[in-house]
DNA sequence: TCGCCTTTGAAGACG
DNA sequence: CGTCTTCAAAGGCGA
């Protein structure tokens, strides 16, 4: 059954043929171009790196690969090391040399839906879109999956038809409804977007939700709000699908994130739902993006506040009204804004919707990757999904968590400026509470986790299979090593702090990874070891594919390694590509050997 | 039908 | 200033 989820996208993987092929690539060299952004243009690196077409293919497999060996196997070393190495190795490798947009011209196939099917994740498509919407209010009825990837974003861009766009916008939401084909069974997320989905609308996803229905299509009439009516600013893009929010409102500001998410499942910040929305934020995205990227929302945010944007609560995409989500949107939207009587304010209040934090870098990464694990493996549960999750967030290398953290950044600057006066504090008390109890099974994990620790040090590792949930077995992965303690904060707040996506600062980041996380810690553990072998070999050998899994996380890895790969002559890389692939594959495993050494 | 579970990160609340 | 709590996404599962 699984294989279906991916046979589609998988187009991808599976066909191989594909690998090459379906990338998107030539998406990806598109958005590029497009993107244009500095910033962007560094997370196209990254992007690239983590997978492209045919790495991305090759990628994903080995992940899936990896993580059904986890799953199957909690064993620890093979999961950990297998991931990492695999994993990591072949993508940043891969990535960087991959990207290269002659490259992808030459992959790129005629085949609209092919495109798409690509690589699942491609590489972070942030690059550029630009995209924005926002998602903030929840609720987005979505997709489900979510799965979307970045990739998906590149290539919305890149390629989006027209037509596709147009229909999108059409169906705003619907678009993803409307393909059923995409969603359908699975969820396949990595599917994602087949031509239908506006390339961008992936990421936009969240606006899609909004937008649903109503949504014009933007496109054509470019900026009025089916709404009000209101014309909206020219470009769409500046708009940002996203925020349909305000559809009216003029301007605000795509979400940065637009992009990042994904698309299916709820828009991060969904717009209400009468709310409209672009559908288009891909179209928006350029400028915005650039100017997002640069940071600047400045002029869309900004302006936005006007007319909708209400500061207080209004529709905004991130803006999600729980009780009432959708009737708020659309209506409120300016007129409740427009802040009534004080009661009528109240009852907006209550009913407002509210707005949803801006997801951080894990919840991003989480959007993206959850289709791929998905449909990697059986397992359906988002509790042992997210372990997963969680596993190879630590196995990131730094820069790629970087990204997230950067976007996540990003989407919290949007979110604050769309919403100046919102506080987390709003949203305090709207969910049930399950405090102690939970803290509780927390505390009880924790101490797992130490004995696990204890055991690591000692150097058994079961541990981790208290985590994982008993039923499914097969994730849990993470713990697999892992188990054992947490302390993540630490390597993310290296990160986080480091705006500076690639920032080598990863180094310092480790260190902290190591005091914080049980897995990092164990990681650390295996790392430590390993990597002083991989030092040596990585410094002789001067591959880093090879180390970087291993030492991805924990380690330096991840600096190392991208700046090998950034060391050599990107571009020419591309022919390398292909071959580095090869040789990447197969480094994994002497890698690994290596490792083990 | 609702809440739990599970992950990481951000932000608020509290001492 | 440090620690703790809540929420963000997501979807199966149990009550």
């Amino acid at each position: 059954p699984a294989g279906q989820a991916l046979g589609r996208p998988g187009g991808a993987g599976g066909g191989g043929g594909g690998e090459l092929g379906s990338p998107g690539l030539g998406a990806a060299g598109r958005g590029d171009d497009l993107g244009a952004n500095d910033e962007l243009i560094p997370f196209q690196d990254e992007g690239g790196e983590e997978q492209e077409p045919s790495s991305d293919s090759a990628s994903a497999q080995r992940d899936l690969d990896e993580v059904k060996s986890s799953l199957v196997n909690e064993s620890e070393n093979q999961s950990s090391s297998s991931d990492s190495e695999a994993e990591r190795r072949p993508q940043p490798a891969r990535d960087a040399f991959q990207k290269p947009r002659d490259y992808f011209a030459e992959v790129r196939r005629p085949q609209d839906g092919a495109f798409f099917k690509g690589p699942p994740y491609p590489g972070y498509p942030f690059l550029m879109i630009p995209d924005l919407s926002s998602p903030y209010l929840s609720n987005g009825p979505l997709s489900p999956g979510g799965a979307r990837t970045y990739l998906q974003m590149k290539w919305p861009l890149l390629d989006v038809p027209s037509s596709a766009t147009v229909k999108d916008t059409r169906s705003p939401s619907p678009a993803h409804l409307v393909n059923p084909s995409l969603w359908p069974s699975n969820k396949v997320p990595v599917v994602q977007p087949p031509h239908h989905m506006h390339p961008l609308t992936p990421l936009i996803t969240y606006s899609n939700d909004h937008f649903s229905p109503g949504s014009p299509p933007t496109h054509l009439s470019p900026e009025i709000d089916p709404k009000t009516g209101i014309p909206r600013p020219p470009h769409p893009s500046e708009l940002s699908p996203y925020y349909p929010l305000s559809p009216g409102a003029v301007g605000q500001i795509p979400h940065p994130l637009g992009w990042l998410v994904p698309q299916q499942g709820q828009p991060m910040y969904s717009l209400p739902p009468g709310g409209f929305r672009h559908p288009y934020p891909a179209l928006a995205m350029n400028a915005s993006m650039s100017s997002l990227v640069s940071s600047r929302f400045s002029p869309h945010m900004v302006a936005p506040a006007h007319p909708g944007l209400p500061a207080s609560g209004i529709p905004h995409p991130a803006i999600v009204s729980p009780i009432v989500k959708q009737e708020p949107a659309p209506p409120s939207l300016s007129p409740a804004v427009s802040a009534k009587s004080p009661v009528t304010v109240k009852k907006e209040e209550e009913k407002k919707p509210h707005v949803k934090k801006p997801l951080n870098a894990f919840m991003l990464y989480m959007k993206e990757m959850r289709a791929k694990v998905v449909a990697e493996c059986t397992l359906k549960e988002s509790a042992a999904i997210n372990q997963i999750l969680g596993r190879k967030w630590h196995n990131l290398s730094r820069e790629e968590q970087a990204k997230y953290y950067e976007l996540a950044r990003k989407e919290r600057q949007l979110h604050s400026q769309l919403y100046p006066t919102w506080s987390a504090r709003d949203n305090y008390g709207k969910k049930k509470k399950r405090k102690r109890e939970k803290q509780l099974s927390q505390t009880q994990s924790q101490q797992q986790v130490q004995e696990a620790e204890g055991a690591l040090a000692s150097k058994s590792k079961k541990p981790c299979v208290q985590y994982l949930p008993p039923e499914k077995s097969c994730d849990s992965p993470a713990s697999s090593h892992g188990s054992m303690l947490d302390s993540p904060a630490t390597p993310s707040a290296a990160l986080a702090s480091p705006a500076a996506p690639a920032a080598t600062h990863s180094e310092q980041a480790q260190p902290l990874s190591l005091t914080t996380k049980p897995e990092s810690r164990a990681q650390l553990a295996l790392h430590s070891a390993a990597f002083l072998s991989a030092k040596a070999t990585a410094t002789s050998s001067g591959q880093m594919g090879s180390q970087p899994p291993l030492l991805s996380r924990p380690l330096p890895l991840g600096s190392l390694p991208t700046a090998l790969l950034t060391s050599p002559p990107s571009f020419p890389a591309a022919l390398h590509a292909h071959q580095a692939l090869p040789v990447l594959q197969a480094q994994p495993l002497s890698l690994v050997t290596k490792s083990a050494h």
